[in-house]
Parts: structure tokens; C-alpha cells; sequence
DNA sequence: GATGAATGAGCGTTCATTCAT
DNA sequence: GATGAATGAACGCTCATTCAT
């Protein structure tokens, strides 16, 4: 008697790797929901099942916790987005797609992950904010790469500084942050859907940019 | 009797509403630099050059203050870029464009007031993030509105439902909270150049789509 | 009704001094009876009557607490030893025994003060120890002071080294100390006893010294 | 099967003896270095090269660890002395010098038990003030029974009582602390300088009070 | 004989908040 | 109008101690 969930729920002295693992999961939740100062490390012992001073035995403080769960996280998003834009010899608006595609269905998947990547770290000061940018320093690279090698295949992609490609990459991948928030909190929106959106709005936009059409006061 | 002394030691008298403003402002200064757990009652006190009782007699307690700070920003920075989008005549590539310019401005003339409606506001659970977002939905309203209005001067306007103009509004709203962020951070970034870049990757953009074009995989 | 101690007792609002002074009564108490590790801050709190918070509130930390109180402790002490001591006119032995009686009267009416002097501060490791020092050492220059004056007057003082007066004031030092100790844990033994038994045993024990009579192996 | 790593990995299977041994010269170590409170059982056990839980199988508790030590030190102190005082028939004179030179030098041997029993196990409390006082006690009572048999042979002996003898050799073994630490502290004193300080000092000392020359005011 | 896994209990510290004046 | 005095509640962190193997 007493299987399933009971035993998962009973069964003491896990290996290491997993009660981390658990410690991590937990953490992310916590700090998705409360944010970092007001998340409580009891609180993430308790959800994660296990007491106080292991949590500190294992990931040595909330600072060290927090920044653990910004790198596992960060990295499992880049090397989901990283994956999926793949083969370079692929046209770069397929390429866009499929990253933009990954992101946006890896967001929905990990809501409590892309809270803490998007909204918390970014806000908690030195430590965090630079482990953070580097995620999307990491990701604005990408987009800006893919732009360069579109902008290199139109005629006047002379036109377009280095700036310029910068400042669209932030553009786009606050766009994308901000769809992937509205989505993640809107029934019913899709991945796909929010990756179409942005898509068209980007790549529209873009096309006409790399042959020069800019707005100006009629 | 008794005058020289409290004369001298700075104890002035001041009308409420001069207080409460000190206050509000030394709370914006505190909770953008530290984040609202962080920042202190005692340190925001200070800066106000009161005492902390005061702040509780006229702020009543630390989450009000907050909320305070929040509805008065909103407020400044509605008025400011509904104030500028202004005469319904203009034609609604005109309007964004001034609505755009009077935003990064304001952004860039009250940094503080930005990182605590952008950042702080949003990551700090309940009571705030609802305040906040009323403001971006306020704002996002404004961008459908003017989007809606230029599918509606295109012909096939009909092709946009209005799913589609709240997703990109919330694109065009993210891509804005990004570059402010980004230019207020980067040395030598206008507020001009923020403001065109966005109009330019946007408006583009937005006229492919009202005339039905949009991305597909070839 | 309820005059005296409950007055006191329940009187709010004190000056800022008078709450010092208490907790640094009760702390020198506590770190007495169960030393600087074991003494809880809740503790001191308690018994002073104050919260906690009140007490970080004036004396900044656990370890700033107790160094207040080695240094209110020591200078009182000293205070009062060089007070006895006084007059440079009298001759060394009766300048001695004025100080050694002032020492045994103050380490008896004081005997917390004492316990936290003599055997905490020097045990506590390194912010500490040095201050206890200092205090050690100004009590152990004075006796140093007296003998090198007494070895003047006799005729072959040349024949004792400083390192000898040193040696010597150490041990004499110690003697306090221990019988201090004593006398304040043996029922019975006055500080006017402890002080003549150690003025007995050292100055007949000095003298000789002077007189260049040393023990050696017959 | 799987013999070959657990050997090498350094496994001992050591007789309890040898281990306990290990374990308590570790302490020894830790609590000299730290004090009690402040030294771990996590230190003690990677100190000692053995686990936590062994030492607790061994030792009990570290209230048990740090009474052991003590017990220990102090059998190995008073085993020395009594060993060097020796011989009854040798006059009092020669054993006091060849207790004081056995005392100073097995301090100087064996610093960290000297600082576990004269600084650490007389400030932690009662259950270890009072096994240090006893072993204290057994040095006072050895140096009473010489300074009494020294006082039976000069004629005027019967002027000393016993309370003064008590006193006497509380005064003698609070120098003998002090010089023992000075000693040990100052680098190039010899336990022979400071037993050879002690003596003259003392003996000296007490000579003239078995005279029946006492200090007084003149 | 020996240990990796795990915890109950407590401590130093801080902070939002409130009286009494 | 304005403040010095005071606190309840909580939080991050550590440590002696024990199981299960």
C-alpha cells in the first residue's frame, strides 16, 4: 500500500543531483510568484520538500540560489532558440521563424522560468542584471546576426550602421519579451500565434528598412 | 519665546501638499534605485529631509507610498503622450510620431519615474503589477487606436481583426519599454533617435500589413 | 500604590542615555554568566528591559556591544586605580597598596565587570583581546612604574633588566587576577585580605629582588 | 569485487584507541584556536580526518568532546608536575623550582592544551569551570603543601594560618598563569626564564613571610 | 568501522510601523 | 506640524545532532 505519490512524497536521502534539481524547481517558483527579496527561502525548503538547512548545504545562499536558477533557466532557453534556428543554410527568415517559434512555445512552457528571466532578474541589481543581459545580449546577437546576413542580401543594406542593427534588436526582443508576457497571460493566445504576430510586424518592417523606406514627415 | 532656536534648526513649516510632493519624489529616487523591498522607510524619509512618522501620516504605509509613486508617474506620463498624440485632424502616422517622441522624451527627462513604472511596478506581485498595467493597457489603447485608424484609411483594413491590432500593440508597447530602457542606459542614445528607430522599424512594418502582407514560408 | 521599582519598571519612553546605560548593564551580566558566544542579544534585550531592536538601535551590533562594554568596564576601573594610586609624593609601597586595595574594592563591588574584563575579553579572539590588553597592560606599566621607582631608591636596582620588571609585573598582574577571582568566589575573603596577602607576598619579594638576592640551588 | 578504491581512497579501518586519540587532538587544536562555542564539529571531524558522525559514536556530544579534552590536558599537566616535584626528602626549595620548570615547560610544549585549559575551560560555564577548577585546585593544594612545609621548618611558621597559605598559592598559580601565557606569547622567553622569574619572586617572597616580616604602613 | 543525507532549533539582524509628546 | 522612542514579526543563515546504509 501507500504507492504512487505518497512514496514519491515519503522516500528520503535522494542522491544529491535530484534534491537540487527539486531545491531549483522550487526556487523558480517561488521567485517567479513573490520575486526575489520577497520569495522566503522557507518557503522554497517547503515546496521543495526538504528542510532549510539542506537548502543552504547544497546552493550555499538565496544569492547563489537565485543566480543557479537564472543560469539553469537561461541556458535551457538558449539552447532551445539556439537549436531550433539551426542550419545556417537556411534562408534567414526561416530561421527567424523557427527561433522566434521556439521562444515563444519554450515561454509558454516555462511561465514561472521566463518570469524570472524576463522580469526578475533584470531588476534585482549587479549581481543578477549582468547574468541576465548576458541571456539577452546572447539572444539580441542572434537576431542581429540574422538581420545582418538578410541585410547583406538586399542591395542597400550599406544603409543600415551598426547601430541601427542594435537598436532593432532591442526593439525586437523587447517586442518579443512583451508578446511572450501578454500571451503567456491572455487565454487562448498561441506560441505560434505570437510568434506570427511578431513575425509579420518584424520582418515587414525589416524588409523595408534593408531597401531604405524610412518614414518621414510628410 | 523659544523662536530663535527651532527658526535656526531648520524646522519649517511647510503646507502639506510641498511635503507630500518631497516625499513622493524622494520615494521615486529610493524605490528606482533599489527596488521597492529594498529601499527603505528610513532611507526614503531622509532624502525627503522629514521624519518618518511624517511619511506614515501622509503616505500611511509603505505599499501605499509605492502605489502613490506609481499613479502619479502614470499619470505625468499619460498626459504628457496624450497630450502630444492630441488633434484627431492629424493624420495618424503624424500622431504616433509625436506620441513616440513626447514618450522617449519624458522617459529620458524622468529616468527614476521610468525604471519605476517599467521595472519595479511590474516585478512586485499583486496590489502594483495590476497598477501598472492599466497604464501600458492605457497606452497600448492608444496604439491600437491610431493602428486601427490607418487599417481603416487602407483598403483592406478589413483583413485585421482586432486580436491582431492588440497583439501588435502590445509588440509596438514592448519594442518602446525596450529602447527607453536601452537608451536611457546607453550613453549618447536621444531620445530623437529612440523615437525613430521605432517609427521606422514600426510604421514600415505596420503599412505591410494593412495591405494584407505578411510573412509566409516560401 | 505601585511606587518605586514598578515605576520604574514600567516607565516608557526613557532618555536615549539612561537606555544605554541599561543595556549595558545587563549586557555586562550576560556575558558574565555565560560569555560573549553564548550570551543571546534576546537575552540582554530582556533583561534590560528593552527589545531588541531598541538595542541594535543604540549599540549597533553584538560585538560592538561587548566592546562598549569592555571599554565602559575598563576605563571605570582604571579610573579607579589611578585615582587610589594618586599622589607621586608618597613613597612607591604605600602608592602600591593604595592601588592594589582601590583594585580588589572595585573587582568586589563589580564582580560581572570583573568576570567580563578578565576572563571573556581576553578569550574572545581579536577585536577584543586587544582592547582587554590595552587595559592589562596600563594597570601592569603603573605596577612596573612603582617597582622600577622602588628599585631607584634601593642601591643595586641597576642589577634588574627591564625585561625583568616586565616578567615581574606580569606575574604580579596575574596575582591580582587570580586572587581577585578568589576572593570574589570564596565567601568570607575581603578585598582588604586579598589585597594584604598580595602586597605581602610581592613587596617582601620585590625588596629582595632589589637587594640583588636571587634563589639559587644550594 | 570493487576492492581497489575503496583502499586507496585513503580508508582506514583504525582501532578505536588511535582514533579517539585523532579525534581529540583535533579538538584540542579547534577549541584553542576558536574557543568553544565558536570551533565546529564539522572542523574538529575534517581536522581529525575522520567524518562527523564517527566522532559522535566516539564522543557523544562536544559538551562530552570538550570535557575530554580537558580531562586529558589536565591529567597530562598535573601527571608532569607531580612527577618533577618528586621526591619527598628533597628540601621544599628544590621541588617548587622542579615543579615550576616542569609546569612552564610542558606549557611551552603543548601551547594548545595550555590555552584550552587556563583561557577556554574556565570561561565557558559551569560544566567545564568547575573541571578546570579542580585540576587548579590540585596544583594550589601541591603548591600549599610545599609553601606549609617550608613554613614548619622556619621557626616562626606557626604566624602563617591556612586561609594564608591558600591565598598564597592562589597568588602563586595566578603568576604562574600569567607568565605561562606571557611565555608562551613573547617570543625568545624561555620556560626556564620564567620559572627562574617565579622563583625568585616567590621565594623570595615567602621567606620573609615565614619571618614574620610583613608589609605595613609606616 | 564509517559515512552521505537530512533536520530542529535558534541566533543575529532588519524593517515597517506606532505611540507619546 | 513634526519627532524621538520603541517594538512585533520575520528573515537569512548556522550548527549540533541523527538516520539509513
Amino acid at each position: 500500500m501507500e504507492t504512487g505519490r505518497e512514496s514519491v512524497a515519503g522516500t528520503k536521502r535522494l542522491p544529491r543531483a535530484v534534491r537540487e534539481r527539486q531545491m531549483l524547481d522550487a526556487a523558480v517558483t517561488c521567485f517567479a510568484r513573490h520575486g526575489y527579496q520577497t520569495a522566503s527561502m522557507d518557503e522554497i525548503a517547503e515546496l521543495a520538500g526538504v528542510s532549510k538547512p539542506l537548502v543552504y548545504l547544497y546552493l550555499h545562499s538565496k544569492e547563489d540560489l537565485f543566480t543557479a536558477c537564472i543560469r539553469r533557466e537561461a541556458e535551457a532557453l538558449l539552447a532551445t532558440v539556439a537549436g531550433a534556428v539551426g542550419d545556417p543554410d537556411v534562408p534567414p527568415d526561416e530561421r527567424l521563424w523557427a527561433g522566434l517559434l521556439a521562444f515563444f512555445t519554450h515561454a509558454a512552457d516555462h511561465p514561472d522560468a521566463w518570469v524570472v528571466l524576463s522580469r526578475q532578474a533584470r531588476t534585482q541589481g549587479e549581481p543578477f542584471a549582468t547574468e541576465a543581459a548576458r541571456m539577452r545580449d546572447e539572444i539580441a546577437a542572434f537576431v542581429a546576426g540574422l538581420i545582418g546576413e538578410a541585410a547583406r542580401e538586399a542591395r542597400d543594406g550599406a544603409a543600415i550602421t551598426e547601430r541601427d542593427v542594435t537598436a532593432l534588436a532591442q526593439a525586437l526582443v523587447g517586442s518579443a519579451e512583451a508578446l511572450a508576457g501578454w500571451a503567456n497571460e491572455t487565454p487562448g493566445v498561441t506560441a505560434r500565434e505570437a510568434a506570427a504576430t511578431l513575425m509579420n510586424f518584424a520582418w515587414a518592417g525589416l524588409g523595408n528598412l534593408m531597401k531604405g523606406e524610412r518614414w518621414s514627415r510628410r
